[in-house]
DNA sequence: TAAATTAGCGAACAGTTGTACGCTGAATAT
DNA sequence: ATATTCAGCGTACAACTGTTCGCTAATTTA
């Protein structure tokens, strides 16, 4: 193997343990060099041979989670071309993704509050690429104006979120109440949304 | 004075202190009970006369601001009383009150994502307060039944506590347009509400 | 083949953390 | 006046943190 792949490949594991580590009660703030060093099998001093900083390591795996998101989304539009109600569907994908990739999601939602006004920002990024995205969709789609649009789509996507965080704490029962009720609130823009369009 | 009332002083003096050390990039679970200890003037090992842990002054905190939340939710309706329209008064109101108790406000939005099962849970349980007081007040006042209002209470607290994150971060025009965004998105559901409402 | 590069390591550092222990001195109770 | 309580303190400890330094051993380059 290649000096050059192997190294990536080590860059790939420290990535994979940090994820790793966040879990019910770690966020990516309250895990340290040493901690990601230990899991990735590592030593501490190392780590800096892959990233200058923890926080360099912070802003790739919100980069990856960003990836996750937009190719999640690819998947809903799939799903929805063959047929089916495009709230029920977007929101069932959703549910699905972050149960199966509760980390992936986790990081977004923490560090979306979280005391680096970087990571922020970063998070942030990634949701209003989300945003435009299912923007870009429903005024092609529902035939409703831009700027309405956005602003359907924004609080669209952040009931979504609200929701996905709410699941993440809530047993089985509980998860398919959030859907539901999610599922009705959004139905309340997009109808809210069409009567403002229409004036 | 009296000691007990000392106590209290100096109870209320670590509880002060806390607050002020949750600035743009502290959250309750990055500081440390020294760090309180310090600002409040006490001894570390003093803050165990007080809480048992730092988890006990954490929700403490929590409760406190919970309590602030209601108190501006009972100002709201003393304005809306006066007239206005609810939405935007609300909207203002609470904008208003998040900017000059930033802190306040800054411990329900990290704890709410937070890394602590029990700390989401508390503040997870005020903003709930906060949503069905708000359902009532809309059954009572916009004549839509109790089911509907909820859904419709939950979907705006939600957008306006967004809201409330987005201005934290923004500048003073920023905030301004973020407030007429979430306006107009509740009247979105405001809308869309009434219409599942009137079936 | 010889020289240069470099991923990874171990030791060491100064700084921080939470918390146990026993003491003090002043307020309170008797 | 004497005894009790107890808020607050100082010392101490083991555990952890990020980061510097120089070394090694293997791969890559010349």
């Amino acid at each position: 193997m290649n000096r050059q792949q192997q190294k990536l490949q080590t860059r790939q594991r420290i990535i994979n343990s940090a994820f790793s580590l966040l879990d019910d009660n770690k966020s990516f703030t309250t895990i340290s060099l040493r901690e990601v060093a230990r899991e990735a099998k590592i030593a501490p001093t190392s780590f800096y041979r892959h990233f200058s900083d923890i926080n360099e390591l912070g802003l790739t795996l919100v980069d990856e989670s960003g990836l996750a998101l937009r190719q999640l989304m690819r998947q809903a539009r799939q799903r929805i071309a063959k047929g089916g109600s495009i709230i029920d569907i977007s929101v069932d994908t959703f549910l699905e993704f972050i149960l199966s990739n509760p980390n992936v999601f986790r990081l977004l939602l923490r560090e979306h509050t979280g005391t680096s006004a970087a990571f922020r920002a970063a998070v942030m990024r990634e949701i209003q690429h989300f945003t435009e995205e299912l923007a870009d969709y429903i005024t092609d789609k529902l035939d409703i104006p831009m700027p309405i649009a956005l602003l359907q789509s924004d609080a669209m996507v952040k009931l979504v979120f609200n929701a996905g965080a709410e699941a993440m704490d809530a047993d089985k029962n509980d998860i398919q109440k959030i859907a539901s009720r999610v599922k009705s609130q959004l139905r309340f823009i997009q109808k809210g949304a069409e009567v403002y369009a229409s004036r």
